[in-house]
RNA sequence: GGGCGCUUAGCUCAGCGGGAGAGCGCUGCCUUGACGCGGCAGAGGUCACUGGUUCGAUCCCAGUAGCGCCCA
C-alpha cells in the first residue's frame, strides 16, 4: 500500500464494481425485508448543487446502512421534467438561433426539448454516480416516462369526477415574462420601499370627494368600487353613494365591506377586482363588475382608454401624472410592502382574473393532517411537523394548470360544436353529449409539483397494482429540505392517501440549506456557488460526503467551510495508514465480514472491545433518530481519539511478543475491519479499498452491519492514561525529550495497578516503573496524580525548577477553587437536603480527593520553595 | 402584522438541569519503526442581556436586543 490516499484513483474504480454486481437492487437480497426510499427527483436541466449533495450523502447513509443490515433495499432515481426551467433554458438555445419557440411552433418545440434531453439530461445523474449514490438504475424515472404520465392523467380525470378539479375564474399570479400563471408558493415576496398614492375620488354628486390610497394608481383604471369598514364613522354616511372615477369616467359605489383595515392609509379602499386577490372577494360579496385593465403582456387593455397598450410600470407615471394634473393626487408618501416575483425569473409578478384550472384542496388536507398527528408520518426533526400543520390549514385552491408547452398537457377537450368539456385519460373521439367530431384539446399543461405529488406511487407503476407498489409503498423515509415541505412533502402526502390509500413515507427528514463559508445562501448572483464535483475533484467524494454528514446537525443549516472537507480527508488519510500499519507491518489479513471476536483477549485488547461495543450502540441509537452528524462525528472522534491514538499505540507491544501476538492482531483487524463497516455509508470508496486489503475478498458494500458483543475491559485504563499524560506533560514542561528514560516510581496504596502498565509505560513514553513508598526527598520530585494513584519523577539532572515551581502553583489554585466550590455547596442545607444523594456523595468525594491533592501539593511547593 | 429559529473559544458550529466540546486557526516541543495529510503538550469562553423557576440554570420559563427564515 502506497504510505499516502489518494482518492481518485480508488474513487474511478468501486462504482461499476458494485454496480455489475448488482448489489443497488433490492432483488440482491430476495429474502430481505423492503426498504425503500425515493430520491427527491432533481430538475433534469441541473447540474447538482451542493444542496443535492448533502440531501444525497444523508440518503446514501441510510441506505448503506440497511443494505448492510440485509435489508431489500431500494433506492429510486429519477428526474424531474420541470416545466418552466426546462422550457426557458431550451428558449434560450433557441434566441442564439435568432428563433422564438412560436416561430417553431408546439410540436417541434417539444420535439426540440426531448432532443435537448437525451443529448445532456443525463448529465446530473453522471455527477450522482461520481458521488457514489447507491441508487438502483435499472429503475431510473422520468416524470414524463409514459407511464408516470398515464399515472397522472389518471389522478386529473379521477380528481375531475369527484369534482375536486374544476375551471374557473379566478385571481391568480401571472408572471407576464414566462407568461404563465404561478401557484401562491411560486412566487417569492421581498420587502421594497414603494409609494403609497392618496387619490382624490369626486362624489357623483359634486359634495366633495372620498380619499383612497393605493400602491398601484395604474389599476384604477379598473376600479369598480371603493369600500370602507362599515364600523367607520367617518365614512358611514357615505355608503350607498357613489362616485365619479377620474379618468375613466365611470359612476361606481361606495360599498361597505369588514375586509377594509379602517387604519391602513385612509381607510377607505380603491376596489379593483380584476387585478387584486382581496378586491375580487369584496366584488364577489357586493356583485361588482372586474374589468381586465392589463394585459396577459403586462399593458394596459383597451379598457385603459387613453393609456391602453403602455406597460404597467409606464402607465403608472402615465396615471399618476394624468391625476396630478388633475389636482386629484393629495400627497405621496413612501411606504414599504411586499412585491411578488416570479419564483423563476424574478419578474413582478401580476394578479390577473384568469380561467384556470384548480385543485380544491380543502378535503384532501384532512387525511394529510392526521397521519401526521397520529404519527404515521413523522418528521425529524419534529418541530417541522408545526410548520406543515400550520400551512396545511391556511392552504388555498391550488392552481395547477400554466401556459407551457413542455409537461403534461391536460386531459381536457373541448367540443366545437356544444362547448362541452370532455375529461378523460385516453384522447375521446367524439363529444359525448353531441356526438361532435370536432375536439380541441386545452392548450395548457399541468403544474410540474402536480406529477411531483404522485412521485412516491408514480415511480412504482401506480395505477397498475405492480409488484414493487406492493412491495417498496409506503416507503420508508423521505429526506428533503425545509423548502420544499409545502411545494412537495405536503402534496404527496395528499395524493398518497388519497389514491394508495396510505401515507408516502413513514418518516420525513428534513435537512437545511447548505450556506457559503460567511453562511450567506450560495446564489449565482452573490458568485459564491461552490460546485460539489470540483470539491470532489480536489478532495474526494468521500470527503465531501463526510463533512457535509458531520455539519448537517438535524433541521440546520450548513455553512460549507472548505478546512472541514481538508479534515475530512485528512482522517481518510490516517484511516489508510493505520489499515497499511496492520497490512503492511503487521501482515494482518483475510479478516472475515463479520464475527471473530477474539475469547480471550489481553488487557489492551479488551479495553478496545469494550469501546467498540459501547461505541456501535451509540452510533445505531443516533443512526436510528437520523444525527447523522452525531454519528460520524462519534465514530470520527472514537477512530481518531481512541483507536489511532491509543489502540495501536498500546497493541505495539503485544505485538512484539509471540506469545501475545495472535490475539493482538486478530483484535487489530476485527477494530479496523468494524470501524470500516461503520464508516462505510458515509465514506464508501475508501472504507471499500481498505477492506479490500483487510478482508476476505468479499464487497463492504453488502458485509453485515456489525453488532461487536459486548466485553468487559479493565478498569485501569482511564488512570493509566491519566499517569502517561502526567508524564508527557513532564517532559513537554522540562523540555525532556524522548531519547531520555525517566524513572517513575508508583505509590499505589490501594493496590489498583495492573501488570500490563510496566511494559507499555516504556512502550509509550520511555518511563522505566518501580513500586513502592514515596522518595524520601520530595523535593527532589515531581508528583503526578491520578486518582487513588501517584507517582514520581525525580528532577534530578533532568529539570528546571522554576518551571516546576510555576506547574505546582497553577495545579494549586485549580485545587484550591475546586475545594471552595464544593465546599460552598455542601456548606449550603438546602444542596445537601434537596439534591438526589449520588450527587451530593459525589461533591464529598470531590472535596475529600481536592483537599487531599491540595495538602499534597502544598507540602510539595513548600520543599521546592516559593 | 403572524409564525418558526438562532446568539457558546479567534473563525465555523455541536452540546447540555449537577465542573464547557469539535474542526480549523494559534503557541511550544518531537525525523517514536502506519501516518509531518503526523505525534505530544498548551493558550483561549461573565455559554447575547435582564428577570423568574430550582438546592443548583449555558441548558427550563418570561421579557429585551440583534440576526435569519417562512407566511400574510
Amino acid at each position: 500500500m502506497e504510505p499516502t490516499y489518494e482518492p481518485a484513483p480508488i474513487e474511478d474504480r468501486w462504482y461499476a464494481v458494485w454496480e455489475d454486481a448488482g448489489i443497488f437492487r433490492p432483488e440482491f437480497r430476495p429474502d430481505g425485508e423492503p426498504f425503500a426510499i425515493v430520491v427527491p427527483p432533481p430538475n433534469v436541466t441541473g447540474v447538482l448543487h451542493m444542496g443535492h449533495a448533502l440531501n444525497m450523502s444523508i440518503q446514501d447513509a441510510i441506505v448503506r446502512r440497511r443494505r448492510m443490515q440485509g435489508r431489500a433495499t431500494l433506492w429510486l432515481p429519477g428526474t424531474d421534467h420541470a416545466g418552466i426551467a426546462t422550457q426557458n433554458v431550451v428558449e434560450r438555445e433557441l434566441a442564439k438561433e435568432g428563433l422564438t419557440r412560436h416561430e417553431l411552433g408546439r410540436e417541434r418545440f417539444v420535439e426540440r426539448v426531448w432532443a435537448w434531453k437525451a443529448a445532456s439530461g443525463n448529465r446530473i445523474t453522471e455527477q450522482m454516480r461520481r458521488m457514489g449514490f447507491s441508487l438502483d438504475w435499472t429503475r431510473e424515472r422520468f416524470t414524463l416516462d409514459e407511464q408516470l404520465s398515464r399515472a397522472v392523467r389518471e389522478v386529473f380525470v379521477r380528481l375531475y369526477e369527484e369534482g375536486l378539479i374544476y375551471r374557473g375564474n379566478r385571481i391568480i399570479n401571472w408572471c407576464p415574462r414566462c407568461r404563465t400563471a404561478l401557484s401562491d408558493i411560486e412566487v417569492d415576496h421581498e420587502e421594497e420601499i414603494g409609494e403609497l398614492t392618496h387619490l382624490r375620488y369626486p362624489l357623483a354628486d359634486g359634495s366633495g370627494h372620498v380619499v383612497v390610497a393605493t400602491t398601484r394608481p395604474e389599476t384604477m383604471l379598473g376600479d369598480t368600487a371603493v369600500a370602507v369598514h362599515p364600523d367607520d364613522d367617518r365614512y358611514r354616511h357615505l355608503v350607498g353613494e357613489t362616485v365619479l372615477l377620474p379618468l375613466v369616467d365611470r359612476e361606481i359605489p361606495i360599498v361597505a365591506d369588514a375586509a377594509v383595515d379602517p387604519d391602513f392609509g385612509t381607510g377607505a379602499v380603491k376596489v379593483t377586482p380584476a387585478h387584486d386577490p382581496l378586491d375580487f372577494e369584496i366584488a364577489e360579496r357586493h356583485d361588482l363588475p372586474a374589468i381586465v385593465v392589463i394585459d396577459l403582456d403586462g399593458r394596459i387593455t383597451a379598457e385603459g382608454g387613453e393609456f391602453a397598450g403602455l406597460d404597467r410600470f409606464e402607465a403608472r407615471e402615465a396615471v399618476r401624472h394624468a391625476l396630478v394634473e388633475r389636482r386629484l393626487v393629495e400627497r405621496v408618501e413612501e411606504h414599504h410592502h411586499s412585491v411578488g416575483h416570479c419564483g423563476r425569473c424574478g419578474t413582478v409578478v401580476e394578479p390577473i382574473l384568469s380561467l384556470q384550472w384548480f385543485v380544491s384542496v380543502r378535503p384532501l388536507v384532512g387525511p394529510a393532517i392526521e397521519a401526521v398527528r397520529e404519527g404515521r408520518t413523522r418528521f425529524f426533526p419534529r418541530r417541522w411537523e408545526k410548520n406543515y400543520f400550520h400551512w396545511m390549514e391556511n392552504l388555498r385552491d391550488w392552481c395547477i394548470s400554466r401556459q407551457l408547452w413542455w409537461g403534461h398537457q391536460i386531459p381536457a377537450w373541448y367540443c366545437e360544436a356544444c362547448d362541452e368539456t370532455i375529461v378523460a385519460v385516453d384522447e375521446p373521439t367524439t363529444c359525448p353529449r353531441c356526438g361532435a367530431t370536432e375536439l380541441r384539446r386545452d392548450e395548457d399543461v399541468l403544474d410540474t409539483w402536480f406529477s411531483s405529488a404522485l412521485w412516491p406511487f408514480s415511480t412504482l407503476g401506480w395505477p397498475e397494482d405492480t409488484d414493487d407498489l406492493r412491495r417498496f409503498y409506503p416507503t420508508d423515509v423521505l429526506v428533503t429540505g425545509f423548502d420544499i415541505i409545502y411545494f412537495w412533502v405536503a402534496r404527496m402526502m395528499m395524493m398518497g392517501l388519497r389514491f394508495v390509500d396510505d401515507v408516502p413515507f413513514e418518516d420525513v427528514v428534513i435537512h437545511g440549506l447548505v450556506r457559503d463559508a460567511e453562511g450567506r445562501k450560495m446564489s449565482k448572483s452573490i458568485g459564491n456557488v461552490v460546485d460539489p464535483l470540483d470539491l470532489v475533484e480536489r478532495y474526494g467524494a468521500d470527503a465531501v460526503r463526510l463533512a457535509l454528514l458531520q455539519s448537517a446537525a438535524p433541521g440546520h443549516d450548513v455553512p460549507l467551510n472548505e478546512q472541514w472537507i481538508d479534515a475530512a480527508r485528512r482522517f481518510g488519510n490516517k484511516l489508510w495508514n493505520a489499515v497499511r500499519f496492520a497490512v503492511d507491518h503487521e501482515g494482518i489479513a483475510d479478516v472475515p465480514a463479520s464475527g471473530g471476536y477474539p475469547e480471550d483477549p489481553g488487557p489492551e485488547d479488551a479495553w478496545i472491545l469494550q469501546r467498540l461495543a459501547e461505541v456501535a450502540g451509540e452510533v445505531d441509537r443516533l443512526f436510528d433518530e437520523y444525527r447523522f452528524s452525531d454519528a460520524f462525528g462519534l465514530l470520527y472522534s472514537f477512530a481518531w481519539s481512541e483507536v489511532f491514538d491509543w489502540y495501536i499505540e498500546l497493541a505495539k507491544s503485544p505485538l512484539r511478543d509471540p506469545t501475545r501476538a495472535e490475539t493482538t492482531r486478530r483484535t487489530l483487524g476485527i477494530v479496523l475491519r468494524d470501524l470500516l463497516a461503520f464508516l462505510h455509508p458515509a465514506i464508501p470508496y475508501v472504507t471499500e479499498e481498505l477492506w479490500s486489503h483487510l478482508g476476505d475478498g468479499s464487497l463492504l458494500a453488502v458485509a453485515p452491519w456489525p453488532s461487536p458483543p459486548s466485553v468487559e475491559g479493565p478498569g485501569t485504563v482511564g488512570i493509566f492514561q491519566e499517569l502517561v499524560g502526567g508524564v508527557r506533560r513532564f517532559r513537554s514542561d522540562h523540555q525532556v525529550p524522548l531519547r531520555t528514560p525517566v524513572p517513575l516510581r508508583i505509590v499505589d496504596r490501594d493496590g489498583v495497578a495492573e501488570d500490563w502498565w510496566d511494559e507499555q509505560f516504556v512502550s509509550l513514553v520511555k518511563a522505566e516503573v518501580s513500586y513502592g513508598e514515596p522518595p524520601d526527598d520530595l523535593e527532589g520530585h515531581t508528583r503526578i496524580h491520578a486518582g487513588p494513584v501517584e507517582a514520581f519523577i525525580p528532577l534530578a539532572g533532568l529539570v528546571d525548577l522554576e518551571a516546576e515551581r510555576r506547574r505546582i502553583a497553577k495545579a494549586i489554585a485549580e485545587a484550591e477553587e475546586t475545594v471552595a466550590r464544593a465546599e460552598k455547596k455542601l456548606a449550603d442545607e438546602r444542596f445537601v437536603a434537596k439534591a438526589p444523594p449520588e450527587i451530593v456523595e459525589k461533591e464529598r468525594r470531590k472535596l475529600a480527593e481536592a483537599r487531599d491533592l491540595l495538602d499534597r501539593l502544598a507540602e510539595q511547593a513548600e520543599l521546592l520553595g516559593r
